[in-house]
DNA sequence: AATGAATGAGCGTTCATTCAT
DNA sequence: AATGAATGAACGCTCATTCAT
């Protein structure tokens, strides 16, 4: 028996038809992140997958079929590589600081250079490729940002619900923060093209967890992250 | 007469060199967004601007630097094109009413479909093409950005002195605030690609105006622009 | 059975990589004697050899590695065709003869149409295709030169041995002959581009055997196409 | 008056219709040698001649007029410098000395670089331009050949009508001379290519030389240039 | 006579896709 | 299912030539 089952000899070197088509996924992506679509040549996916053309073509019919399954199941590896610590945001007395953590990892998976490739290319590629990103409501472009969102609101209503958060919408909070870390991360970044100096990171999950402990804070005594007389006088009203 | 001189009868069908590297660059603008970089043909670029293949050639000398022309100067018309309402953010009674105004307006331009369509153009093209990102400090993408936040600036900065506004960076919480905006309609909209409701804009638009007052509006007596019944309650507290 | 394997039903039409690689070869030596390189249309020769033009990029990548293979092969085919009847120069008594002979055949096969092209075609390129030439050191031209010369050295050494011939170094002795046949029948015929006559071609072989035997023939007793007294008076030594 | 008569302002820039003409032959001429006909641009031409494309066009109509005026120029030039010390072959005594110092001479002449250039554009072009070699009887190809022989077929004749020689027919036994130098430095040289060094120019000519004085030096008393110890004996008689 | 802009045909090369094995 | 060879349609770019000034 010459050719295996997929498993057949152990983990050195798949064989079989599902290792092929992963093969040809693994290429795939690599070629049309650093090419982008049109410029991608099916020939060096081929190649760099160590299979012949026409094996791709059997697997995915053609180029565009190819390129919507290797997309899909990009961003669907983007929302898994989507977390931060589970264990911030649950005590209230480190609040800034966590949101600050928060902050730096978000901005880390965000930024991390293959989920910004195919972020670009989602971008890229929105208006010829109108399927790509139809089923993500919301519009998210790879970087499993819902996945964040959801987190993050789950531990404001928490948080609000201990009141320690004074949040109209959880949801739209969470929201607010993750987009005050993500557009000036992009921003600077050039969507994911030149990495971030560890001091730019900081600098922005700083500014963002101080607007949102400003903004959303709950004012009672004792609020350590609210040290401005201001608001003291506030509550004295 | 039938044939004219260069700017013979004036704006009907102006002629000369400009005129055609205006026509040029136009289609090659259109083509371009249409298209992307490397979809987009030549040929077409030229048939549309009513000109010969090879005048573009002899006017840009390649694809590539036809480009580089082209987003420079579609830069430049977006930065130009990126004004908001001078009279707004003036009376800080109505603050947070003007800022709302001022993130309609913003999203308007921001979401403006040729801007959003350059947008897209330069994030998706920005490996390729490195030179077209490195002058503008910032990492702007195509939206005149800058502009509208230097604007921003000057009117928190202005708001801080007079004591209606309580904040530590004017700089950095206008660039905030159309974080905000910018991040929230981006998304919602496929990157301009899909239109926002008017409702959707005013939603975002509320959420940012809230998220600023909240976090920046100076708590002195009377604050206008924070009615909001929780905060009366925090008062009591 | 319509379609026959690679060697399926003889000669007739052979299929398979080989039989087009060869084609392709063909097809462009005629194209670039015909039309010389920068002329020479890569569509062409794949319609010639009744082939897609991208079958020929797969076998040669590109015209000038096409152009270098065919050079290559046709220099080697002319050497091939370089020979003239061996039994030439044999017999002491018939050497004025024979060379004469050997003239007229060696100018047949340096005047051959097909060679005389492929040697304007090298001499036309040699300056833009430094590696055609290189090989080959003596610098020839396509005519299987070496072969020839070689070939008359041996002769020529051994009349010398024999005491035939008179000749200090029967290697240029050799190259000389040829160089007067060569040089006369290249610039008689415009280097092969028009047919020499046959009154020609004698009158020119005539003269190279005569100066030959003038310059190198021993000169004793008999000698027959050596009537000076001075070489009797050399023979008595 | 601004633009003066073609020798208006001195020799410093002559102005004018001739010297445009000229001009535009020298560039001609320049790339042409240097590219050959079909790669040769007219915009490269017009430019390195300093003068418009289309200027270049009212002076010669098209490309192919353009290059045979040009090649025809450059042929009567390659002839107007044709030429060698006519003092030499006058005095018997240094006959094979002389011999050689004209064969130098001829091989500096014939693989003069620019002489080269021509005549490998001459063979190469042979084909497609007919009118280039017909005027030229016995299909000179621009190195002045025929002027050559015909200087050297007079010092023959005046040789052997001293008695000095003994050749048959003074314009074959010049044309042979020729022919051993020329044939024999064109292959070494790849036909102008790669300059000789001054050892096989010596080589060459001494070869030529020495065989020309055997087959044609007239065999009586004194024969200076015959130093081999045969000769001696030779002498004896 | 001279110029700069313009033209249309053509060329070398590439690519997504399909046959034949 | 997999391969290597083949295909035809483009595409970016160039060039000899001409028009309008």
């Amino acid at each position: 028996m010459t050719t295996v089952g997929t498993r057949g000899t152990g983990a050195a070197a798949p064989r079989g038809v599902p290792a092929k088509r992963r093969a040809i996924m693994d290429a795939a992506l690599d070629v049309f992140l650093r090419e982008g679509y049109s410029r991608a040549n099916v020939d060096v996916i081929a190649t760099e997958a160590g299979v012949s053309k026409q094996t791709v073509y059997n697997h995915f019919g053609d180029k565009e079929r190819l390129f919507n399954a290797v997309m899909e199941a990009a961003r669907a590896d983007a929302d898994a590589g989507a977390v931060v610590d589970d264990t911030l945001l649950r005590r209230p007395a480190r609040l800034k600081g966590d949101l600050v953590k928060v902050g730096r990892q978000l901005l880390g998976v965000l930024l991390d250079p293959k989920v910004s490739a195919v972020r670009r290319l989602l971008i890229a590629e929105a208006a010829h490729h109108p399927e790509l990103n139809q089923p993500c409501e919301g519009g998210d472009h790879g970087g499993g940002l819902p996945t964040l969102v959801q987190w993050l609101t789950v531990r404001v209503a928490c948080l609000a619900a201990q009141g320690d958060l004074e949040v109209p919408d959880p949801d739209r909070a969470a929201s607010q923060f993750v987009a005050l870390l993500a557009f000036e991360g992009l921003q600077s970044s050039q969507y994911g093209l030149i990495p971030l100096t560890k001091e730019r990171v900081d600098s922005i999950s700083r500014s963002a967890a101080d607007m949102f402990t400003r903004a959303y804070l709950a004012r009672r005594a004792g609020g350590a992250s609210a040290p401005e007389p201001v608001r003291l006088v506030l509550a004295e009203n």
